[in-house]
DNA sequence: GTGTGTGAAACTGTTCACAGCT
DNA sequence: AGCTGTGAACAGTTTCACACAC
């Protein structure tokens, strides 16, 4: 049943749930693994074989309960709990991830946005105060921060990272166009439009 | 030689790419697979294996040459040319994008920003008019865009994803969180930071 | 009939280890 | 000595194909 899991299907995981989310608000109650792959550009085999990782969701001859699936992805990726999440660096992209409403609808709540401009320092985001990145070590230490967002220059990140490690945070979210150290436990995921872009362009 | 390169080998090209910039800024002018895969967590063989694909750059008992290599990366993912790219949406993160200088700091020029909001269309980002979507297809279809940037809600992502297609844009960069369907040959990608933190969580 | 769950097979990707070059 | 380039070995992932369940 469940030993060692690739990582490649976990982070396939959110995206059968972001599918049978969808397809739970049609009125659709009963999905094949047939029908959810062609949805996906995945096979039914490689749908099959993911979810029976974590157990046996399946009715042979019917197919997968939507609403059942959907309960269990999120039990498996511990989505049926609240995550504390902080910004650091309120520029144009911090803002617009502080005011994204997907975070919120997922259970990741912004508790902190930072950011080392003496001019954003004390002005708001929605019901939130941009602080300075000198408190970080405080605010952050002292309440249970699961997962910080980098959204800051390349030259600023590694250091931000020391920071947020210090206070035990095991998750980042980075923006920033670098490879960050990090010690082993921590996880590190990086978003970068341009690495993308310039992975297309060779396929053009 | 250049025979059938696997995705995850193109993928790790940028990062490559990034992280020599970054080098050379400091004037280090030769580089081995070890210390370069040191700095980005990946094996020297990986690094070898990986160049090797595209042909034979290092030097044995040298290493890489700095300069030599960013050029040759550079001319592999086909970045010693300008590329055009439009952005579909003008909400915050649209903005964010429009104002984001790595854009064209990569050769990637953003020729128009298009939204369906009334009130947005007409107003500008920086030298740019946001137009209505509904001109899309002439404005788009007229000059060759390369690469479509989607930064719209994710029930209109699929409509956008037709018309971009159909004035034959072949890259799409989506920021919706919804899996787009697109015939052969049109290469897709996907931005979701909300699929990144589930995936993360589930290690937490 | 349809469709799941799964061992086996096929395929893909990574690491090893060493010949050969500087 | 140090380091690349690469076939071979190894590890990981996907697909196949079929027993079994509805």
């Amino acid at each position: 049943m469940t030993q060692s899991v690739p990582d490649i299907v976990v982070r396939r995981l959110p995206v059968y749930l972001q599918a049978l989310l969808h397809i739970a608000e049609t009125g659709q109650s009963t999905i094949s693994s047939r029908e959810l792959g062609k949805r996906l550009g995945a096979s039914p085999a490689q749908i099959r074989k993911d979810l029976s990782y974590f157990g046996e969701f399946g009715r042979p001859g019917l197919g997968y309960d939507v609403g059942y699936l959907i309960r269990t992805l999120e039990r498996i990726l511990q989505l049926d709990q609240d995550w504390q999440v902080i910004i650091v660096g309120a520029g144009a992209l911090g803002h617009a991830l502080a005011n994204y409403p997907g975070f919120g609808a997922n259970r990741f709540h912004i508790v902190a946005v930072f950011d080392n401009d003496p001019a954003r320092i004390g002005t708001t985001i929605g019901d939130l105060v941009i602080r300075s990145v000198d408190q970080l070590a405080q605010v952050a230490c002292e309440s249970r921060i699961d997962i910080a967002i980098l959204a800051v220059p390349a030259r600023a990140a590694q250091a931000v990272t020391d920071q947020v490690i210090a206070c035990n945070v095991r998750a980042i979210l980075n923006y920033a166009p670098i490879t960050l150290t990090t010690p082993p436990g921590v996880h590190v995921t990086y978003i970068d439009p341009i690495a993308r872009l310039q992975t297309m362009t060779y396929y053009l």
